[in-house]
DNA sequence: ACCGGTCACGTGACCGGTCACGGAGAGTGT
DNA sequence: ACACTCTCCGTGACCGGTCACGTGACCGGT
């Protein structure tokens, strides 16, 4: 029971024909006696011979699969992307392996080495920079969801939030709002939302405060407390993403705030669940599923040569209940 | 460009060194001069040589790969398993690839099929009957999730909800309940939950309705309704999952009941998102990452040649806001 | 009895790498 | 100048399959 593993010449001899024999009949080929098929199946399963995957990739290179590189799949956000390109993927007959590096830069790279050598392509929401991707993952075709500057080598599936960020900014301008703030995500560079957020705060003659948060739950409960703090008569508030939404409504609220009569929030992502909580969410919704299709898309035409592209996606706002 | 996949021959030509040496450099052998090296290198990068992971993979035998076989990745006790299995699989090295079923039987086995001849291993939380599995499967290492009888020759991670439903029963009675519905799944076969609800209710002298509903908010939903209105008077509900619950306790607050005052709610599975929502929801919790941690296990010491074997993981009551 | 045509099966090459050898050339000691 | 090591590199086999051929048995037709 510890020994080898049983290959095809095992089940040959074991039925008395040569190995190529076995190979019809495993295929299913034409050109072989019904019985002596029979007699190779039988002994096939009689010893649990299992085709080597990689043996059999080898020769016919058809199996494709791709990397799908997320920094937290717990993030909602993600998981619909994920969810979508699982489906378009199975579409078009490709595996999907899923990394999640964490939010981890070091993870990122640590995943993007193992991965370069495992997978025809990748898709991911990465971090780290074009150059310094390239160097990790050898040359296959990368396509980057959710960035700016993807750089000319890579796919992209760029997020555009310019529109939907004005529009809410508007609308809380139009409410009677004037001390906005957001909450940003932590990297060291401030987002390109929150760039946006800034400019449209700008055309209204306003200006507000950016603070960094950590991408969850607590991160919005956290940051939402420290800017409440700063300034308690904050009353509108913009999210690098709707879970720090999430959290900093709920905050908000158990530091006595109403939402949004106080203090109202607009969140971005549109995840599923933010027309679940009390009040529902307000956001710019991104679709994640055409997301993660185009995605999926990208990668079929850089896997057949293309040059990459930069596809765009943009994002709508959407009033429910926090603003 | 649209040329043939470009060998480590082409390489080793190139840089006018045996393929051999190519191989040594690109696997940092010591056996080779510096300068050689970086020739090679330089050929490699300039060429643009990828190794085939099939190739190298087909000799020296070690990646492993499992699949990951769910349901909905959308279902936030699945997303938070897969995201438990991600991060105790690449501990181990491990890549996994994700399948997304839909729900969708006949995809199962499809997607079975051809994972197959494409994986190591497999861990699902799968319909099929055991021996159907085993027939597509071909005899690789299976890890059942949540499935009570699993049949002799597979892993299983059962999950065990007995007390905890016998616990939410209890305290649903205790509160002085008595008309006490539940929101099962809408396979044919009732869940084992359903009869764990069942049992408690006998117990306390009681009987109840078991209605079927769609794994989704929106099944919750329009579950709820159904059984409000064969049973107006209804005060306590279990539900298959939390999933379910929140849409329930949704469309109940929209039919006019308050929760819980005048009708309890309790889910089962303990996802995140259940604490989120208003009132946040009472659940049987499931420790899902030690869920996908165990799952990952077994898979290991499946591998490993071991007999399979059934864990038990333990649901228990979490009272919150819903009952 | 001879011949051409199928049918069933075996032989050899190949996919793209890695690994165990073996051998050439340079460097040492005497 | 000799043998002897050591370093560096090339040759051949192999991993476990598939595919393009080649070959022998069997068939009916003349």
């Amino acid at each position: 029971m510890a020994g080898k593993r049983v290959t095809i010449r095992d089940v040959a001899i074991s039925a008395g024909v040569s190995y190529q024999t076995v190979s019809r009949a495993l295929n299913d080929k034409p050109e072989i006696d019904a019985t002596t098929k029979e007699r190779v199946l039988d002994a096939a399963r009689e010893l649990g011979f299992r085709p080597s995957r990689f043996a059999r990739a080898l020769v016919r290179q058809d199996t494709t699969s791709v990397g799908l590189v997320i920094p937290d799949l717990l993030n909602p956000f993600f998981t619909e992307v994920a969810s979508a390109a699982l489906e378009a993927a199975r579409k078009r007959g490709w595996h999907v392996v899923v990394y999640d590096t964490a939010g981890d830069g070091e993870q990122e790279l640590g995943t993007l080495e193992v991965i370069g050598s495992q997978v025809d392509a990748i898709v991911g929401y990465l971090n780290a920079p074009a150059d310094v991707v390239a160097r990790y993952t050898g040359g296959i075709p990368v396509v980057y969801i959710g960035r700016e500057s993807a750089g000319a080598s890579f796919g992209s599936i760029r997020v555009d939030g310019e529109a939907g960020i004005h529009a809410a900014v508007a609308h809380l301008v139009a409410g009677g709002r004037c001390r906005i703030g957001m909450l940003d995500h932590e990297h060291a560079a401030p987002s390109a939302r929150s760039r946006w957020y800034l400019d449209a705060l700008r055309s209204h003659g306003l200006s507000g405060w950016v603070l960094g948060a950590g991408q969850s739950v607590e991160g919005g409960e956290i940051g939402v407390a420290a800017l409440l703090d700063a300034h308690p008569d904050l009353d509108g508030l913009l999210t690098y993403n709707d879970v720090i939404a999430i959290g900093a409504v709920r905050r908000a609220r158990m530091l006595g705030r109403r939402v949004p009569q106080d203090c109202a929030v607009i969140g971005f992502d549109g995840v599923q669940i933010g027309s679940l909580v009390e009040p529902p969410l307000s956001t710019v919704r991104i679709d994640t599923r055409q997301l993660g299709a185009l995605a999926v898309e990208q990668v079929a035409t850089l896997l057949a040569g293309a040059t990459p592209e930069v596809t765009t996606i943009t994002g709508t706002l959407v009033l429910r209940g926090t603003a």
